[in-house]
RNA sequence: GCGCCCGUAGCUCAGUGGAUAGAGCGCUUGCCUCCGGAGCAAGAGGUCGCUGGUUCGAAUCCAGCCGGGCGCGCCA
């Protein structure tokens, strides 16, 4: 698309090659500056220049003024050269309302398409062992993969949405064993599961209480699966596959290997396994992990990681360009031997991302809400939903950078008032709906039609410059919380953009001003915010109501 | 001991090379005749953990320390 921002980059770009040859030392920025004394944009363009020029920054932008006053003409009604060499851009209400008709012309997929280069990812997130609920720390690892998968996929990726079941192995037959235990009266095991969800599971199994465990365990496991899915699908999260661990010891059709007999193959083609003690190694320290890594057990059982390398070249044979697994604060120790697998692999390790997600602390009115497992206190996805509602949950959970910790206020969360942005957000949308309902539909067309019509109204006010000015913010916004794997940029541009709306709102009557082409002229950007707060909230996976 | 993450306002946290460091909550003071007051305006509150370094410019990059969280198994 020909977003106005990239144009008026473009022509920096160019009035820079007119005054020196050398490309700058980094691309200018063009940024808006947080002081409204120095304009509507900034560039450093002049002081990255000034150093191949040999030539004092402040001279340099001095004749890129003048260069760039030449080819941006009326838009530009003031240049001026500030502090060590910043060259500050006003531009006109003209260029101002034209910006807003291509935002306006560009729909609600306004913001959407701006990855540069466009990849298959896959996200694999939660992947929650089903033996039991969908806990806190499960509940951000769902919000963030969930938000991080429509962010990518809103941007131009190609996204798989991918849950990894732990299906296989003997947690599975722990929960067999608990779930038998329950169907016939009994206590669980000492280091089963005790959880009151075991007991409900060992009603739906067929004749729990008397078939082997190894077959009642697959079948118990899915049950639990179906649970945790039903929890996710209330949260808003969907998954594309749900990858079964134990189809990767079985032997595929049509193949003479499992899918993990088939990576150690893969791994010894490389030359990275030995075998010492009876047991099959994998030589990770070769790639920068500090100790080699067992893959099959001197017992001839196969390890967890050698589930975890089947697993990662089986996707590398679907053809992912990058695979982004959203993993638990515990899980730090893992990204090293996993990147070192991959290596052994043939994979290139950069496209694998392991993102580690922080600790969740809830607190309710200032005491922290214990969330021991072996008390039997941790909170569930299910209870938290229960208590603040999916809109607040998604939104304290995505607010926050996923590499610090949080703590979740489950008091303030549930405040459906002032105090809580999240409402705030969804007030502003909801208000814009209103609004427009108030102007009438037929209007509302009308309004969106004609921006020919701009001639001659009043000056911009300024909270009608600063609202268009964030909404063009808005695609450099997506493209970065995109590329840093950072949706909490997403949560912080909503509330800014709900404040300025709020502040326009305040100094500009909408339906009502006069002349109509200023109500038509304001509509649309009413418009143009609620698209884009709408946007915003479904790419957090929070709602955007019409009235609240 | 080693590794990863964090340290920014009273609290919870944004801000990965730009100008006078921001938001929400809390606190103080104003504002409901005006498209929804779940709102708005103004104010108080900061050695950006510390010390060096790189740079025209550092909360941001580098090194070393200090403090906190988490992890370091032929467990899953």
């Amino acid at each position: 698309m020909d977003h106005p921002l990239d144009r008026l980059r473009d022509s920096v770009r160019e009035a820079a090659s007119v005054i020196s040859d050398a490309d700058p030392s980094s691309a200018p920025t063009l940024e808006r500056p947080k002081n409204p004394d120095h304009g509507d944009y900034a560039t450093n363009a002049a002081m990255l220049l000034a150093g191949g020029l040999r030539r004092p920054p402040r001279d340099v932008a001095g004749d890129l003024a003048g260069a760039l006053q030449q080819s941006l003409g009326d838009a530009l009604t003031a240049v001026d050269v500030a502090g060590p060499g910043f060259l500050n851009l006003t531009l006109s209400d003209d260029w101002y309302l034209e910006s807003l008709d291509q935002i306006v012309a560009a729909g609600e997929r306004y913001g959407a398409e701006v990855a540069l280069a466009p990849e298959n990812v896959n996200v694999e997130f939660v992947s929650a062992n089903p033996t039991g609920p969908v806990h806190m720390g499960h509940a951000r690892n769902a919000a963030f993969g969930d938000s991080l998968a429509r962010t990518l996929s809103f941007a131009g990726h190609t996204v798989t949405r991918e849950y990894y079941v732990n299906d296989f192995g003997t947690q599975a037959l722990k929960f067999a064993e608990s779930v038998q235990a329950r169907a016939r009266g009994e206590e669980v095991p000492e280091d089963g599961y005790p959880g009151d969800y075991v007991a409900a599971i060992a009603l739906q199994v067929p004749d729990a209480a008397s078939r082997p465990v190894a077959e009642i365990a697959p079948e118990a496991i899915e049950l639990m699966r179906e649970r945790i899915a039903a929890s996710l699908h209330a949260f808003g999260v969907e998954f594309d596959v749900w990858f079964s661990e134990r189809s990767l010891h079985e032997t595929r059709p049509g193949k003479e290997l499992s899918g993990v007999e088939h990576g150690f193959e893969v791994l010894e083609q490389h030359g990275h396994t030995y075998r010492t003690d009876g047991a099959l190694w994998l030589r990770t320290t070769d790639f920068g992990d500090d100790k080699d890594r067992v893959l099959e057990r001197s017992t001839g059982e196969h390890t967890y990681f050698a589930s975890d390398i089947a697993y990662a070249q089986h996707k590398r044979e679907r053809s992912f360009g990058r695979m982004i697994y959203v993993l638990g604060a515990d899980h730090h120790g893992y990204i090293g031997r996993m990147k070192a697998a991959y290596q052994a692999l043939g994979g290139q390790p950069e496209t694998l991302e392991l993102l580690i997600m922080q600790f969740v602390h809830l607190v309710r009115g200032g005491e922290k809400v214990s969330m021991s497992k072996r008390a039997g206190e941790f909170v569930t996805l299910d209870e938290l939903i229960e208590e603040i509602g999916v809109d607040a949950s998604r939104w304290y959970l995505l607010n926050r950078s996923h590499d610090t910790t949080i703590e979740v206020d489950l008091a303030l969360a549930s405040s459906e008032s002032a105090e809580n942005p999240v409402y705030y957000v969804q007030y502003a949308h909801a208000r814009i709906a209103r609004m427009l309902d108030k102007a009438g539909e037929a209007r509302v067309a009308e309004a969106l039609e004609s921006s020919d019509g701009d001639v001659g109204l009043p000056a911009l006010e300024p909270a009608e410059r600063r609202l268009i000015g964030l909404l063009l913010e808005f695609p450099a916004e997506i493209a970065e919380a995109a590329e840093r794997r950072a949706p909490h940029r997403i949560a912080s541009y909503a509330l800014t953009l709900a404040q300025a709306f709020s502040a326009f709102y305040r100094d500009c009557l909408v339906v009502g001003a006069e002349p109509p082409a200023l109500e038509s002229a304001r509509i649309r950007l009413s418009v143009a915010t609620q698209r884009t707060l709408a946007t915003a909230l479904w790419l957090l996976g929070v709602s955007a109501p019409t009235s609240m």
